[in-house]
DNA sequence: CCATGTGATAGATCAAAACTATCAATGATG
DNA sequence: CATCATTGATAGTTTTGATCTATCACATGG
């Protein structure tokens, strides 16, 4: 049991369009009586008489006009994945499925998400914030196109792109005497509690190892849900608490509340790379877009700040 | 130069859903290279890679995903003219190009297209009003489908179905003499000047006709352009008028301002017809039409009026 | 009554889509 | 580690269906 086919629509549009059997066939580039058999096919298809042929010039019926018209937008939507195609295959457009950090997509992910629909005005991103290892998953299984995400990352036959190194600060409640020395040095941190993030953040991990390298003390007790309810936990003197630049520097981020710290004998840093699954055939685009990230994360890191 | 075919946006779908090329050529019930295979050539024509073969399960690109969701909607607007056809193959379907005279189309047509649209739920008329002549034209060249016209009609290939009659009534300005009498006569009227429409209308003719029956004047200096402006014009005392009956039971019509004319020794009726090109299609919809609206017009003529 | 213009029909040709059979790559299993 | 199952790709053939050329039938208008 088939189809009708475009072609049949085509043709159906053309008749209406000329009213003229023979033009129309010419307007379609093949002869009259492929389009009349056509026609006729659709029409014993349809099971509905489309065309007064009797008249001249041929005349639609209610019905065929009907459905002359809702052939033509079926055609006109095939026209434009044609053209949505061949946009694609330069630039890029779909929908690419997009998964992050919470602690860097929201301060980073705007500026750039505005920047590639600039220049892919085709191009959509659907960004879903998550713990890194469990996208890592995702991604593998095909649930998520791209990663932006701290390494190190675990999963296999991942192509795995670092981008840029993103420097961490220590802040402190305003109140605390630490806070307010003139210079502080890490043997000042010895023994200080330190909020974190839910364990399976890979944040909570590195901010574990740098406690342990300070002598600094991990408070198990507090899980911050994000780097805002951190924030808001340590200049509520809660805690210290490590928190990445872009976050720092971010509008809805920034430096109120908390007092960072600058070490004279001390940094550390994160490294950002996006991921997708190795040997996928949009890899040229992931690499676009991994590289539009990439400059903008330094643009922002490079200018002065203190 | 060729189409992507709507085989081709089905079978893309199908691997959408199935995720797996054997299933979904069950699915479109073909084997599993000819799919292969028309996907491939789906994509050769569309210039880009739409599926991630070396996964298990299959993926598809992000382009490939917005295709999907395109080829989606166009294979569900195909199932939709489809499903209209067959609707349309038995009810009737499609809109129908309908025209009317102005004095009849006000007075009768609301209630008919309500209650067509309640049976006939895919059909829709659209109606324009125009002078019954000209209309038979436009009827000729194919720019109505049916027409609602008072007799007698001129035009060639026209099939001509009359429906009803409609009496005419004479109304007078309310202060005249002859309006203020218990009995009127044909000879009363002797020399009395009449209004009637534009002269190109049907309603004149007829109008002249009456008038040099009764031997009374119709004013040339004058000319209404609807019934209701001839309502407006009589009721001011500008003369006498022949209005149909269907306009003087509507609401929209009605009564006021002027006094109809009870005579005993005349009357008068014109012929409503429905009108649509010999041998068309659509005859037999166009049949259960008119008929709906002759028995709608006797309904309404067969109750009390007085 | 013939010239002209219209769409329909017949039969041959050609292109596209389908099938069967088989292969190569991958990953799981004894 | 060899083996087997699964998956999609490929080759070659057959079938289907869309197209062409040539011609017809019918209507219209000089």
């Amino acid at each position: 049991m088939g189809m009708s086919t475009l072609r049949q629509f085509a043709y159906l549009v053309a008749v209406a369009d000329h009213r003229h059997f023979r033009r129309a066939a010419d307007a379609c580039a093949v002869s009259q009586p492929t389009l009349s058999q056509q026609l006729r096919a659709l029409e014993a298809r349809l099971g509905v008489t489309l065309v007064e042929r009797n008249e001249s010039p041929v005349q639609l019926t209610p019905i065929g006009r009907e459905i002359a018209t809702r052939a033509r937008r079926i055609l006109l939507d095939v026209k434009d994945v044609e053209a949505l195609a061949r946009r694609a295959r330069h630039g890029m457009a779909g929908t690419v499925r997009f998964g992050v950090t919470p602690t860097l997509g929201p301060y980073l992910l705007p500026a750039i998400v505005a920047q590639l629909h600039r220049r892919f005005p085709d191009m959509r991103l659907y960004i879903r914030e998550g713990i890194p290892d469990e996208q890592a998953r995702e991604l593998a299984r095909g649930e998520l196109d791209m990663l932006l995400s701290p390494l190190p990352l675990s999963g296999s036959d991942l192509h795995i792109e670092p981008l840029f190194r993103e420097p961490l600060h220590i802040v402190a409640p305003p109140g605390h005497p630490v806070a307010q020395a003139p210079l502080v040095r890490r043997q000042d941190l010895a023994g200080i509690g330190f909020l974190s993030l839910d364990p399976r953040h890979h944040a909570y991990r590195q901010d574990r190892v740098i406690c342990d390298e300070l002598g600094a003390d991990l408070l198990e007790d507090y899980e911050g849900t994000s780097l805002d309810s951190l924030r808001q936990m340590a200049g509520s003197g809660l805690g210290f608490a490590i928190l990445p630049e872009l976050y720092l520097r971010s509008e809805v981020g920034g430096e109120d509340m908390v007092t960072r710290l600058h070490l004279a004998d001390w940094s550390a840093n994160r490294s950002i790379a996006a991921v997708w699954r190795e040997g996928v055939a949009f890899a040229d685009s992931y690499r676009v877009i991994a590289e539009t990230i990439a400059s903008e994360a330094r643009r922002i890191l490079d200018q002065p700040f203190r």
